[in-house]
DNA sequence: AACAACTACGAAAACGTTTTCGTGTTGAAA
DNA sequence: TTTCAACACGAAAACGTTTTCGTAGTTGTT
């Protein structure tokens, strides 16, 4: 096992100073032509390369970018952190990731680690706790401090950062309409509780495709439901009860959930109830009949969130400050889980 | 935006010496009550915190460890981390996540990257293009330069490092061993081509199955498969050449397709036909009719690699090298792809 | 011959810590 | 009064870089 090489060794192994090393690796015209060939061989053929921490220490960032989201067993965010990867490598950044488990202490220690030097900043989707909390001093701590952030998908407005988030409003509008396209008159709703930011803006959406068309909203064809664990006892019940043919659901696995009792009820999917889901995943994509779904591409939200951060990292301080928005627009991919437009 | 406090600054405003700030954080009895408790309450007061890249720079080490791996965007990857995260963070280090996204060449500039001083370790599972290569001499570079790696899932042999490994052939043979027990008389099998180790692996298990119930292998019951991208097209082909009764798929989406394309040649499964899967993720649990698979528990995984890789890393120099595989067992999970025992 | 201007390099500071080793004050023992 | 611990603190080195500035020695100009 050797030490790793350093400027200091080398520097002492061709009798010269460490400046000189320093500048005839970085091609300095300081020195002469015949010493800087010397070292550069010498580095070379020793495999120097400079130690990352130290140059952290020196110039006082460290080209790398902390990712925080809920959770990670989740395709949707593998994708924006696949996103997040592809253009932070290209420019030169590596990525911590962090989980937050939903939990907002853990989502506030994370970022107190990754912000003593570890991180020049954040790229974060919020903890479902801390918005339930509505607490967001953490967030504000580190703008103060300098640290840049962008927000994405579960995001807050009171906090000046960039942030890219999905048109969930929109995304949400185009399901259901699609829905009274084929010809659906009884919708329902399968949500999340409100302070999911997502689950209320979806919600939105719904409600002005359903008054666009000149549908009167009906809260009982609504169901927000606070708990995953027993997501599917919840919705088994809830469309046991009443007559749709159509049914928006806010994720993936609501709409599974759906879709599952739908049928363990005699009711044909897409014949007798048409299901649309949010987010493509794997599960939508490879289930049997495949749901048709708002698609989010995580990966660009992904891209777009590395971008805006870099872009703010590798600003000359004196360029003024301005946070921008992006609004990753969201599809709607057809599969067999609704009826064909007639 | 303030700057963050350092231990000078502290110094200054309070007029003593850094070594004396230094020293009362940390609670030395060198530095005088009175001293000690005013340099702690301003301390407290202005949110001090070291700085993590000068801590690191000074203990040559950094609490971080590095994770590469083949692809993110695949549930038994995401659990690995979720494992690896959980044990780093109570054990206070951080996780930086790289993706090589099967190439050869990715995964040889990422260990460089996160070699010069980023990381303190690697937990790696192996590129594709890696194994096809055979080409391992990134890895041994990082041993000798004295830095511990942990590989998972995707080993080699002939690394003197610490593995995590599930027992591919006992978990092949146990699936094949099932189908046997439920009454299937023809098996088929649909793996990978041979040089990615698991898929050969769990090949040997299905033959060990076989030959122990006195049945015959027959080399026309394989299909193995090289592109993921038309896989399924491979899958429909050999499948509707051949009657079998069960099959064995060495991954979660072969075992789809397989599903799938029977139900389209009008097999029924699991009344024609049990199939059975492996990795146990979010697509086997959901799909209809729910999958049996043997699973792999990545969440362990991570967490035993987590854990070997940090134990080597607190070891104090002197205590010998010696290298532990960790062999961690597979499960069956039964679902309904599967006719049931008798 | 005197002086300016290069050339080629080294010394040292700085980034923010920790830690070793002084050193100036006390107070008490001799 | 002298001596010596004990006490409370500071100076400086070290981790591995980069960069500013200084300075020998050489070359060129009158």
């Amino acid at each position: 096992m050797k030490p790793k090489l350093t400027l200091k060794k080398i520097a002492k192994e061709l009798d010269v100073s460490i400046s000189t090393v320093s500048k005839a690796l970085r091609d300095s015209p300081e020195i002469g032509e015949e010493t800087r060939e010397k070292i550069k061989a010498f580095a070379k053929h020793y495999n120097y390369k400079p130690n990352n921490i130290a140059l952290s220490l020196k110039n006082r960032k460290t080209k790398t970018i902390g990712i925080i989201i809920p959770e990670i067993v989740h395709h949707f965010f593998t994708t924006v952190i696949s996103g997040v990867e592809k253009v932070a490598n290209e420019m030169g950044y590596n990525v911590l990731v962090c989980l937050s488990d939903n939990s907002f202490d853990k989502e506030v220690l994370n970022m107190e680690m990754l912000a003593n030097g570890s991180t020049d900043g954040f790229i974060l989707s919020l903890a479902k706790e801390t918005m339930q909390k509505g607490d967001y001093h953490h967030l504000q701590e580190a703008i103060n401090q300098g640290m840049p952030l962008v927000l994405f998908d579960r995001v807050v407005e009171n906090i000046a950062c960039d942030k890219v988030i999905i048109d969930d409003v929109t995304g949400g509008k185009k399901a259901v309409q699609y829905l009274i396209d084929i010809g659906c008159k009884k919708i329902a709703l399968i949500s999340t509780v409100d302070y999911v930011s997502v689950g209320k803006l979806r919600t939105k959406g719904y409600k002005e495709a359903l008054e666009e068309n000149g549908f009167t909203f009906d809260e009982d064809l609504v169901l927000k439901i606070e708990e995953m664990e027993d997501s599917e006892a919840e919705i088994m019940e809830f469309l046991q009860k009443r007559e749709v043919d159509g049914v928006f659901a806010v994720n993936e696995h609501f709409a599974i959930s759906a879709i599952k009792t739908l049928h363990e009820n005699g009711k044909k999917v897409p014949d007798d109830v048409s299901v649309i889901g949010f987010t493509d995943g794997e599960l939508s994509k490879r289930f049997i009949p495949g749901l048709t779904t708002v698609s989010q591409h995580g990966m660009r939200i992904g891209e777009e969130s590395a971008r805006l951060l870099i872009e703010k990292l590798e600003r000359t301080p004196t360029e003024e400050d301005y946070y921008k928005t992006i609004i990753v627009e969201t599809g709607l991919v057809i599969r067999n889980s609704t009826k064909s437009k007639k």
